[in-house]
DNA sequence: TACAATTATAGGGCTTGACGCATATTTTCT
DNA sequence: AGAAAATATGCGTCAAGCCCTATAATTGTA
């Protein structure tokens, strides 16, 4: 129910499987977050200096959050449910 | 046991709870991290245009992690046992 | 209250994000 | 294959991060 994201490029992938899922194109998710395809493009690529209020911000577009947890060696949690 | 980071300065505050609790100073923060201290207080007062790769870099200092979930309107989780 | 430690600010310097705009490359679909 | 859509790159510009060095302001404590 929560998917682990500890790197930009982890945090890419599941941006772009989430949007995927929802059948949105970078531009369209762009839209909604504010913000332009070229950028969405980076931040699914795994660049490493997005500004955190970047990806916050599509996160929100996407209906998602970050939530802070202690770091758990165990099972990294279901995928299935989110993305 | 997860915490809701969804603003700069929901994280920004959730860095300095769980920084505390450990007994560091945001100096000693920030040699863990690789970071300066001046880094620290700004990540810590919500600057929302910290790189990712830095807050990365914190949270792994301090043994957490984000983890990408669905927005809930439900119980914002528990706060006691981590932070 | 005075001292020590911690945290917040400031300026110069290099790097880079995100914008705007254009284009190349890749993927998808008929 | 060919066209269309989607995604990745490139360039100039402005704003800002984080580094480094100092220093002010705040907090905690003897």
């Amino acid at each position: 129910m929560a998917e682990l994201a500890r790197t930009p490029r982890q945090i890419g992938s599941l941006v772009r499987r989430a949007r995927k899922r929802r059948g949105w194109s970078q531009t369209q998710l762009g839209e909604k977050a504010g913000l332009r395809q070229e950028t969405i493009s980076l931040i699914e690529t795994g660049n490493p200096a997005t500004r955190l209020e970047t990806i916050l911000a599509v996160l929100a577009a996407l209906d998602l959050e970050f939530r802070l947890a202690a770091r758990s060696k165990g099972q990294p949690a279901d995928i299935e449910a989110l993305f």
